[in-house]
DNA sequence: TCGTGTAGATGCACCATACACATAGCGCTT
DNA sequence: AAGCGCTATGTGTATGGTGCATCTACACGA
């Protein structure tokens, strides 16, 4: 960096990006939260915060999305376990197809980027 | 879709996109408000809100991100126009990166989609 | 002079997100 | 039995990004 930065900023992940990894770690096998949130960083949310994910999930099961049930836990409290709706896989399929959109975009601007990176930088 | 839906929701762009996107066309070349606010469509922001464009170049400018200067139009009103600091290259070059995980993030993302996609419709 | 396009800007409400914190069961050690 | 750490699920709340409405002002043609 060429100054000292005290501006600081962060690009994230997609807005709502958290209802699409659900879902499609749901659609991947039935689990629970707990274990959702360590799933979680393998599609890119870094630190996925506990209470926003267990939120979420509530959301979508009173949206239909996902089924929720008790089951007990060989090492620990029991465990809220979700499953996939058949709603809730159409809506994985819609969404799945917006963050492509997402994706595209995103290739677009990298395109971009890298031809003004290459006429400013011909040297190295 | 198999259900009525009242359920509604939309992912969108990457939280904090502006920056990087106006970063990016200020890169291409100097330009004001008015002019952005049409290309950024072609970065994938579909329908850019006026207010948050303009503030966000004042917030860049303030940073030091961008510099800005008044110059006349021949058909409208004068145009604040906008041009790329060092500091701006700069922040451009660590948010195109940060861009790029989340692009790598969002391929994982689809690569797991379409692994589900296909082991559950084998035909077709 | 009235409408339309250009150009820039403010006010505000909403909602996603982040962070802190609370609760409780279970196994293990002291 | 008490304490500790891990598992597991939540609630409360502040912050701030985002969307929407609105305002001003200039230029130009009908």
């Amino acid at each position: 960096m060429s100054a000292d930065s005290t501006v600081e900023f962060q690009v994230g992940m997609p807005r709502n990006y958290l209802r699409p990894a659900l879902l499609l770690l749901l659609g991947e096998g039935t689990s629970h939260g707990y274990e959702l949130l360590e799933q979680l960083t393998t599609l890119g949310v870094e630190r996925p915060d506990p209470g926003r994910v267990y939120r979420c999930l509530r959301a979508m099961d009173e949206d239909g999305l996902v089924q929720s049930s008790w089951a007990p836990s060989s090492n620990g409290p029991a465990r809220r376990t979700y499953e996939l709706t058949g709603e809730g896989r159409d809506w994985l399929d819609v969404l799945s197809g917006s963050l492509a959109e997402v994706g595209r975009a995103l290739g677009a601007y990298q395109r971009r980027y890298r031809r003004l990176a290459v006429q400013e930088e011909p040297v190295r």
